[in-house]
DNA sequence: TTAGTTGCAAATCGTTTGCATCAAG
DNA sequence: CTTGATGCAAACGATTTGCAACTAA
């Protein structure tokens, strides 16, 4: 999912009107190898002289996580939102403490357990976040306290 | 721990002055049953004749964080920071999307979990954030798609 | 006495909104 | 043509900061 005519069919197949900048901020995002920020997006556009205002980004990128094309979040750390494509592979994120990378982990250690905890707690369990925090190999022995 | 006396030792312990405020803030925080929000704190106290400036409360759960007496978070969902108490017990929430409350879960699936993760990347993992979301009994039937 | 804490007002930062213009269907 | 998308500037809400006054140690 590379090439531009697919990202035109997304948006159709989800009832969007196909415009450059949906298609500009949906490559950025799906080729970006981490969650990426609304700001970090626009500057990324910027070099690549895709001129799209700030206020569109947010527009574009809520009406792209309404209709589940891609991902919000938000870390404790960070306090701004960012945004993944969502490759509809269930997965998650160890994060660095130190230096903030991302490593993405597939395969998701709560299914079972989120079975379980339904029928103990009479939710009904639609989804969850999981973030894993440490400190990466560059990073362990800087931060010894 | 619900005595004024154990507050002032606490953030003895933790080498912290022993102020009237970061008492009172303490206490809304530990008797809160659910993750508050500074401003939430901010009116609670004010409710008890407690007048403390909303940046006081902020600079002050702040430093409670910082010396780990107080757990950050932040939620998707409300793009605004939660604290509570942290009672060293290993917990996480199920929070309901439809009434947006929040029920603690003892007890952790992850243990096993982190220590294959360990071993696998190479991070030294030190924590992680976990919220499960869904629909309460109450909620369920009101969010039928 | 001194370093750390607080109140107050102003600044900051990420995000949202109103409105006029523009482009996709 | 019509509806929805965008740019722009201004508004917003949560949080942070500078500075002077204060208080715990």
């Amino acid at each position: 999912m590379d090439n531009t005519a697919s990202y035109s069919e997304l948006l159709k197949l989800k009832g969007l009107k196909n415009t450059k900048h949906r298609n500009s901020v949906l490559k950025v995002v799906e080729l970006s190898e981490q969650p990426i920020s609304a700001e970090q997006i626009y500057f990324n556009l910027k070099e690549s002289n895709v001129s799209v205002n700030l206020s569109s980004i947010y527009r574009i990128l809520e009406t792209l996580v309404n209709k589940n094309i891609v991902i919000k979040t938000n870390l404790t750390v960070t306090n701004k939102a960012l945004y993944e494509f969502n490759f509809q592979i269930h997965k998650h994120h160890l994060i660095c403490s130190g230096c903030k990378k991302m490593l993405s982990i597939e395969g998701c250690p709560l299914e079972d357990y989120e079975k379980t905890l339904q029928e103990k707690s009479g939710f009904s369990i639609t989804g969850h976040s999981l973030e894993i925090y440490g400190y990466c190999n560059d990073c362990k022995n800087n931060y010894k306290s």
